[in-house]
RNA sequence: UGGGGUAUGGCCAAGCGGUAAGGCAGCGGUUUUUGGUAUCGCCAUCCCUGGUUCGAAUCCAGGUACCCCAG
């Protein structure tokens, strides 16, 4: 049995690697090549560079298709570029957009992953005949011998985790994947990255949406959607003006800052959250911090690593990348759908976001939030 | 143009002679492979003019503005 769990000489298994032009996957890479791999390179051309080039920390554009290409080449293994901008447009840019005009809010790293990664990129490896498709995904894939099932787990360097974007991964892609570094801590990678002399070893860690410039997502939104900066009403919970928004892109449930009112109006000058978000009336409502509280979860295009019981399953959920996964019962509603039902009331529950299920380690699957109730309130905003 | 009241940073608001609380908003940093949250830091000389006092946002006088009652 070899590192990547084929009982063959790794000069016979063929692995894919996807190479952003990271530091992570260039290591992936490179040192599946130094042990012998069969590795062809891959990295898909995502959106235009031509805006992107100079940007630090981006992935798959311009500079970052260089970086991989170099890697490859020093190392001397095959790489390829694919261009999926049509793709990535498709599956990522438009769901990016289109969640921001309902009001919703998108999660594009986990439309990517979920489609032009492990759809469409590994499909491509299926057909260059490989045994298995790797990234440097900071994730653990683990066998559980009992089960003979192949398990998502969390990767031990918690600080860098990525369980979260990865929620969505089906059980038959989690069979061809594979994630070397998730085992590891970040040091260690950039370690190896010194050590294999790949000229990206300190390269920053990418941040933010790799195809949104400066942070401002909502010039984005607006280069697409120009209404989408239309501006409209905010009120409260009553219904009562009290302010002007700048159109409802730029607003997020649970946000407080960039509201602009002032004191004076609320109960105690407490600060207001975006409760709702109303894209037919174009109105955003606003609210003290309690009206976020939220208990039921409901959730839809659910993916699950296991079997949930009729009666539910006790689980610990993440409704945001950052931040400690809280107790919940999972209850399946229907073939796609399903509802938490939190021990703990959580704030700022913003629909378009994932609700990731875990049990300890392990990565159930989980859910993209589509609405959310409070059951003291039953009839809350 | 009789009487009463109030005038403190963008907003709300403490202060009552001893050298300008706090909150909201805003700005900046930290955190973060989404958005947001959280957190840390920054942000006034007190409507104007005189006066009293060692010392005034705080007392007095005169302005100015707004509010209320009455006309």
């Amino acid at each position: 049995m070899n590192s990547l769990g084929f009982d063959k000489d790794p000069k016979h298994t063929r692995v894919v690697v996807a190479m952003s032009g990271g530091v992570d996957s260039s290591v992936t890479a490179a040192l599946l090549h130094e042990e012998g791999y069969d590795v062809v390179g891959v990295t898909l051309q995502l959106y235009d560079y031509g805006a992107a080039v100079d940007r630090k920390g981006a992935c798959c554009a311009g500079q970052d298709i260089y970086d991989a290409k170099r890697v490859a080449e020093e190392k001397g293994f095959p790489h390829y570029v694919l261009n999926y901008e049509d793709n990535f447009k498709n599956s990522v840019i438009d769901d990016f957009v289109d969640t921001y005009m309902q009001g919703h809010t998108p999660i594009p790293c986990v439309r990517c992953n979920q489609t032009v990664k492990f759809r469409d990129l590994l499909k491509v490896a299926h057909d260059l005949g490989a045994d298995c498709m790797a990234t440097g995904h900071y994730i653990q894939r683990l066998d559980n011998t009992d089960t003979n099932r192949s398990e998502l787990h969390c990767a031990i360097d918690q600080t860098k985790d990525q369980s979260y974007f990865l929620f969505a991964t089906t059980q038959a892609q989690l069979d061809f994947l594979r994630f070397p570094l998730g085992g590891w801590t970040k040091d260690v990678t950039r370690d190896h990255a010194q050590r294999l002399g790949l000229l990206n070893c300190d390269k920053p860690d990418s941040q933010d949406i790799c195809f949104v410039p400066n942070g401002d997502y909502a010039s984005v939104v607006k280069k697409i959607k120009p209404e989408a900066e239309q501006p409209g009403e905010i009120v409260d919970l009553s219904g009562q003006k009290i302010g002007d928004h700048t159109g409802i892109v730029n607003y997020t449930i649970g946000q407080r800052k960039g509201i602009g009112i002032g004191g004076g109006v609320s109960e105690n000058n407490a600060p207001f959250y975006v409760v709702r978000i109303d894209p037919a009336a174009n109105q955003v409502i606003v609210g003290p911090k309690e009206a976020l509280a939220r208990d039921i979860i409901k959730i839809a295009d659910c993916n699950w690593l296991t079997d949930i019981p009729a009666d539910g399953l006790d689980v610990q959920t993440k409704l945001r990348s950052v931040s400690q996964p809280s107790p919940a019962k999972l209850f399946k509603t229907s073939e796609t759908k399903a509802e938490l039902h939190l021990a703990t009331p959580q704030y700022g529950i913003a629909p378009g976001q994932a609700a990731v299920c875990y049990d300890g380690t392990r990565i159930l699957g989980g859910g993209w939030i589509i609405d959310s109730e409070n059951s003291a309130l039953p009839l809350a905003a």
